[in-house]
DNA sequence: ATGGTAGCGCTGCTA
């Protein structure tokens, strides 16, 4: 099975290249984050053209999430259920069981500032993800979390550590809460076939970035021991960056063993 | 080069 995660910085501006993209890539799941739609808005018949079932949490205009797949959509759930949402309103989770794997997709807030109200917010968040895992499903399912998490979790996962210094994405605080999910159960499915530096999934439109490799690593599958003994391989599609109106994420690629 | 990009939606916010 070949799961993978994108964020697409708004699905209207970008279903070209994401058709273009699901028909080469031709994944089994697809996670898409930043859709930037209502779901009455979300283009579903673009995917069912394409032989694929999808799902969509939205709200219009920012976050938004959707699950794609071609091997099923099952028990569908969105947001933190009875738990108090630190960002409430905002659509940026949404599950489902697709081909026998959980899919938690993940829009984690970027927390704009250190100690700023939003970055608080952005810690909570995170913690109530943890609460709601724990809550709602079980280390021994095979399960995937993944999406942008707006966190680079070591030094090597952007392109200079002293450029952030200050910044959000890379302080203590946030790496914490990415390892509290991590020992709740899960692992980091890209580093453990890939160990390399400059392992970029996002890089700013400003600045030229792109083309200065100045990225970052904040999008990435957290997955459960029954799906990490079944990773075969983790890529990331840099040439998705490329070219006409790309996003400025790339796509994140893992292939599992049947 | 002391500014640079992109998307949303129409003024300035978000990233």
């Amino acid at each position: 099975m070949r799961i993978a995660t994108w964020n697409v910085n708004s699905l209207k501006a970008r279903l070209p290249r994401v058709e273009a993209w699901i028909a080469e890539a031709a994944p089994d799941v697809l996670c898409i984050q930043e859709t930037k739609l209502t779901d009455a808005k979300f283009p579903a018949e673009a995917f069912s053209a394409l032989g694929y079932e999808a799902v969509h949490h939205g709200q219009g205009q920012w976050n938004g999430v959707a699950i794609i797949s071609r091997v099923g959509v099952d028990d569908v759930a969105t947001g933190f259920g009875a738990l108090p949402d630190p960002y409430e309103g905002e659509a940026r989770l949404i599950a489902a069981t697709c081909g026998g794997v959980r899919f938690v997709d993940v829009y984690v807030p970027n927390g704009r500032e250190v100690d700023t109200d939003h970055y608080v917010r952005k810690l909570e968040w995170l913690a109530t993800l943890r609460e709601w895992l724990q809550s709602t499903a079980a280390p021994g399912d095979p399960l995937v979390l993944l999406g942008d998490f707006n966190v680079a979790p070591e030094d090597r996962d952007v392109w200079s550590i002293d450029a952030f210094a200050g910044l959000t994405h890379v302080t203590d605080p946030e790496r914490a809460a990415i390892s509290s999910l991590c020992d709740w159960g899960l692992t980091d499915a890209f580093r453990r076939v890939d160990d390399a530096d400059g392992r970029f999934t996002f890089w700013d439109y400003r600045n030229g970035d792109f083309h200065k490799g100045r990225g970052m690593r904040i999008d990435y599958l957290l997955v459960t021991d029954p799906v990490l003994e079944r990773v075969e391989s983790a890529t990331i599609d840099r040439d998705a960056r490329k070219g006409e109106k790309p996003s400025d994420h790339a796509p994140v690629v893992v292939e599992l063993r049947d």
